[in-house]
DNA sequence: ATGAAAGCGCTAACAC
DNA sequence: GTGTTAGCGCTTTCAT
């Protein structure tokens, strides 16, 4: 039931028959109906100018009869521009899915909605770095994007920055580092880190953690301020690093904080809000008041983080902001213009887990 | 600092010159260097069965030396085949930006590891369905992909449908219909909505609440399960349309539960986890008791829906194994094999939010 | 304003 | 085994 009148050409009244059953697949196709040139169906459905209105219009229409979309491959390989960016995510450490890590996912959207207003398409690719470290190149070099937005360093800082010597249209969400060559949107993580340090102390705890693995860049530095600040005030920080798997994170928080080993703490500055989340079950659980007992602070504000029990006091991250800055960016270089690294500043965003 | 050394060919030792400073940008390129023919070096880097290992293994070394890499464009094209999977998801109603719903980003993230896996790329694409209704077809027709996944049907079923009469590889999740052409990968909406209900009634509850919009067939069919349910119990349930927007939803819950009007509910089924977080908070700000005044329980069981206060009741649809059939599926009409549809049985996972 | 022709960079017959 | 030859379907000069 596909090929049904196929190879009469030239005789009835294209109106006369189906649409459907006749396969228009190329521009010549198309070309051979309108009878006219491959090349002026080209220009005719491109909307380009030397066209004469009515022929393009006539072609237009026939296009929408037929269904006729013009091969995208084909279409890219000849002028040499895809319309589409790649957008990868390194699973550095840490193998278990992190393309579920809620940041990222939230950031993820905000990117489609921008790319897609700019007329972008937007390919996905959940890269686990191993020895090689070309899973960068792989979405560089493939031809196949215009551009590339890689979500967060972990610990591939190095191989970015080799990839960035030679490839220019890319930008990073991560952690700014003096001299740098590639272009980074992100936050201050540092004066987060402190910030939420000083948020818990001004509330009154003296005995601190930090939870949330330091292997990627800028959680290191989240620690590094949440640290330094609390040293100006004489107050020493425990570093315990969890990990972010859903489900067992809550046993590995409650271990980590060892209840009841009675080694107990009174502010608690989680690297993320996911994390936050887990200590504040867990808490619960064991029976602590937040904040009256235990204080709690995230770091990112996500949209969930106003819905829980208590509601959460956060370091806020604008990941709306950053992803608009970061498209913005990456189109500057793909025109060849320049684009700077943006750090955002974070902000305390009080809620009910502290005080 | 890019041109240097560029049209001096044939004279000196390749190995003697910066391997960065010669633009190798084809495979005639990379073959003029290894002395072979432009085929020889796309059968090596393909890792071709007919290559004598020798040149094969000095092609290949030629190539990550000069950093080669084939254009993607040029290969797709020539060999009808992209490697590539559209993943569209329609915003139908509530035109907020969709894309952070979490549950269709965990579904994303799932499908982003099983496609992956598969050694697929993936292309995302968010598309707001208008009057003209090409959405879908200009993820199918434009000749950039191998298949196409639709997360969600919205509003969009016809459309679904009319497309499917016409292409094959896709497959799209949501609620099955009998006697419907497109291949859908989902779970059984109706049975977990009366699961719901009957779970609520179980508990005690006599006033009962469905939260959330029923313009997606999904939670219509969802409402509809519980709605039958409740009847047979000789219970009517108030049907409240709450939207997704994240930060009002919370008011709108509020509203829309009539506090403090006096028009209290002991059961609410929410439409999601989502919702049934919302609902959770509302309730705590105004002073109920959870479960012991209301119950709530949800639907989709996302990681996050162990972590609230209290730990959510909800039915549970398994996301993970979803992504894994709709891959699975997909690859078989990409094969021109048959798929069936696959409707998974929802299952109640009891947490503290019920009694 | 339109047609003809030359590729974009690669793969796959088909030779040898 | 490897070279040669034709395209994949489109865009874009260059003529006319």
């Amino acid at each position: 039931m596909v090929d049904k009148a196929q190879d009469n050409s030239g005789e009835q009244s294209t109106l006369a028959r189906s649409k459907t059953t006749v396969e228009v697949r190329t521009l010549a196709d198309l070309a051979r109906i309108a009878g006219v040139s491959a090349g002026t169906v080209s220009r005719a459905l491109a909307g380009k100018s030397l066209v004469n209105t009515e022929t393009r219009e006539r072609i237009q229409k026939l296009a929408r009869e037929y269904g006729f979309r013009p091969n995208q491959m084909a279409s890219k390989l000849r002028s040499r521009r895809t319309g589409v960016i790649g957008v990868v995510i390194p699973l550095g450490h840490d193998k278990r899915q992190h393309v579920s890590d809620p940041f990222f996912l939230t950031l993820l959207g905000a990117l489609a909605d921008e790319l897609t207003e700019s007329g972008y398409d937007l390919m996905l690719s959940r890269a686990i770095p191993d020895h090689t470290s070309d899973w960068l190149e792989r979405m560089t070099g493939s031809g196949m994007v215009d551009g590339v937005i890689v979500i967060g360093q972990s610990d591939q800082f190095d191989t970015i920055e080799r990839v960035a010597a030679n490839y220019r249209p890319m930008v990073v969400w991560g952690q700014y580092r003096t001299g740098q060559t590639h272009c980074v949107v992100g936050t201050d993580n540092a004066a987060g880190g402190r910030m939420a340090a000083r948020k818990l102390i001004d509330g009154g705890a003296r005995r601190l953690a930090f939870l949330g693995s330091t292997t990627g860049i800028e959680i290191a530095i989240r620690f590094e301020g949440a640290r330094q600040e609390a040293a100006r005030a004489g107050i020493g920080i425990t570093h315990i690093p969890v990990h972010l798997a859903d489900e067992e994170m809550a046993d590995e928080v409650a271990a980590a904080l060892g209840y009841g080993s009675g080694s107990e703490y009174d502010g608690i500055i989680a690297a993320s809000d996911l994390i936050a989340m887990g200590a504040l079950r867990v808490l619960f659980e064991n029976g602590h008041q937040v904040p009256v007992e235990v204080q709690v602070i995230g770091f990112d504000d996500l949209p969930l983080s106003a819905q829980t029990h208590p509601p959460l006091t956060t370091i806020r991250q604008e990941i709306h902001a950053g992803a608009r800055a970061m498209v913005e960016r990456l189109k500057a270089l793909i025109d060849n213009s320049e684009a700077e690294s943006l750090v955002m500043e974070p902000r305390v965003v009080t809620r009910a887990s502290t005080r």
